[in-house]
DNA sequence: CGCCACCTCTGACTAAAGTCAGAGATATGC
DNA sequence: GCATATCTCTGACTTTAGTCAGAGGTGGCG
């Protein structure tokens, strides 16, 4: 009842209950569920047949005739991609267009009906991302993403207000040496972020300098996220994109309230340096030769 | 991406895919989904064939031909209910028992495998404990319970040891005024527990006294379980309870620290009165004539 | 150009799930 | 005791999902 692989059965049968009222209330729309997936998967911006194929895992011929079928509703139209022939691309009419609209609000509000009975909407909505960060991690991709970029600037708010929690004097950016976006650009630098499925849980910043190195900066894991040894992955590819143009010597900055990442950057090659800045956030500085 | 809708929408694309691979690792014992259900609904004590077939969602043709099935392979035996002979009732055979513990095996290695993965295994947990909860808010079922029964034992530990961590001089059962398991049973009391599932998630005591009162004790809802509006669900429950037992008059003591409590006492017909005993914990003191 | 790889589609299947009506046995209420 | 309701089971379906082989067109490369 209580140890903790009976309170991962008990998650289990929650979601597996919650998923098979989601699927049916889809059904409500009069269409098979395989149809309905790939009129979604479709409206979601998939568009190339081969695409959807695979993230559906559907077999080639099942997929045709769930196409065909939603043409014959006349939800959707295929033409030929424009640089191969032999692929198709699919897109809604005006119809399927509007048929997808009532799939997504459907969707939205169950979404909300569930968020609005309950009074603790935050802790919840934390819980779920942990949840549903820890059941996908294997589907966290790294981009790189220019650092002004939508899900770089969320990454970032993210990380300057949990810097103003966890520091006790707070943390105000202008204050701090707030990195150049230029310099975190190819060629001089980079900026990775971590996603997991449309939510960024993480990113990292590789900052170009003109004192023959670069510095790692920004480098943030959404609690959701905390487990996942995500910290180590951004940092790795940090790394390779280091090497990748041509940087030989890293250095980094970080506070010792930030115990996790000090923690991380001891073990994984760097060595502690004496302070090379004067930002007066920091008290801890690293190197590391790669 | 960052709206709280698309976090919940986000969730459940993450549970339905790993729901889609529970399902297909039960396949692998080479039998299809529909007999593995009733197997397990069986295995987990349904024994009643019109209760599994509820549970399950089946049409009772269904159902029928998926038992007759398992009863072909060995695995179950079917006799008639000892008191209404329409009714059949389903039960393991030595070999079903077996083919049982490997279906539980395998849930067991999952979910074993899944927080091994996870470095912040507690916090993992405790937010599958709080979606579990929200998505499963419907099923919660209130029954009394021996105050001394595991569950009873389950929840006033969680509540004491969190006493210890908001009361800032900590908590000690042995200073304060420790109930008498006695005076919450019937006839002189009760004592309620909140189960989801499995977990137990919140409980109250109604603790009989000589003096003309009952008295509300132990009401606690588990962190995972707060949002739900669980703690007056559990004081209808008791007041009810009193009323029952031709209870008119109900007190209660309660500290500061606990602040939805309080609150909660204030909005549900509850008003203040002076100190009614010594115990050097509670601060607050209420009363309600029901 | 020829070859091979690749994409899509169709035909021909199977398996699983689910539906519906009705038969047969048993319980329940008047 | 009889009508009616309830439970299980069977037969006869349909729908959905999924598999497999192969046809026919296209792309890429030597």
């Amino acid at each position: 009842m209580l140890d903790p692989v009976s309170r991962v059965r008990r998650f289990n049968r929650a979601v597996t209950s919650a998923v098979g009222a989601l699927d049916s209330s889809f059904l409500g729309r009069g269409r098979p569920l395989g149809a309905a997936r790939v009129l979604n998967a479709i409206g979601h911006g998939r568009s190339d047949v081969a695409e959807i194929r695979d993230y559906l895992g559907l077999d080639s011929g099942l997929m045709s005739r769930l196409l065909r079928s939603l043409e014959d509703e006349g939800l959707v139209e295929t033409t030929t991609h424009e640089d191969d022939a032999r692929r198709r691309v699919a897109t809604l009419t005006r119809v399927g267009r509007r048929e997808f609209a009532a799939y997504e609000a459907l969707s939205n509000t169950q979404a909300e009906g569930f968020l609005d009975r309950h009074s603790q909407r935050d802790a919840l909505l934390a819980a779920m991302d942990m949840v549903a960060s820890a059941l996908t991690r294997d589907r966290v991709a790294l981009a790189e993403m220019d650092p002004k970029s939508e899900q770089a600037r969320y990454c970032l708010g993210a990380y300057y207000s949990e810097l103003g929690r966890r520091f006790k004097q707070g943390f105000d950016v202008s204050l701090s040496r707030d990195p150049d976006a230029k310099d975190m650009r190819r060629m001089r630098g980079t900026f990775i972020v971590a996603m997991s499925d449309t939510l960024p849980i993480g990113c990292v910043g590789l900052k170009g300098t003109d004192h023959g190195y670069a510095e790692i900066k920004r480098l943030w894991v959404a609690p959701a996220a905390r487990g996942l040894r995500l910290g180590r992955r951004l940092m790795d590819a940090a790394e390779d994109a280091a090497r990748e143009l041509g940087i030989r010597l890293l250095r980094l900055d970080t506070n010792s309230a930030l115990s996790e990442a000090g923690q991380l950057y001891r073990t994984t090659g760097w060595h502690e340096i004496p302070r090379f800045n004067d930002d007066p956030y920091p008290d801890l500085f690293f190197e590391k030769r790669i």
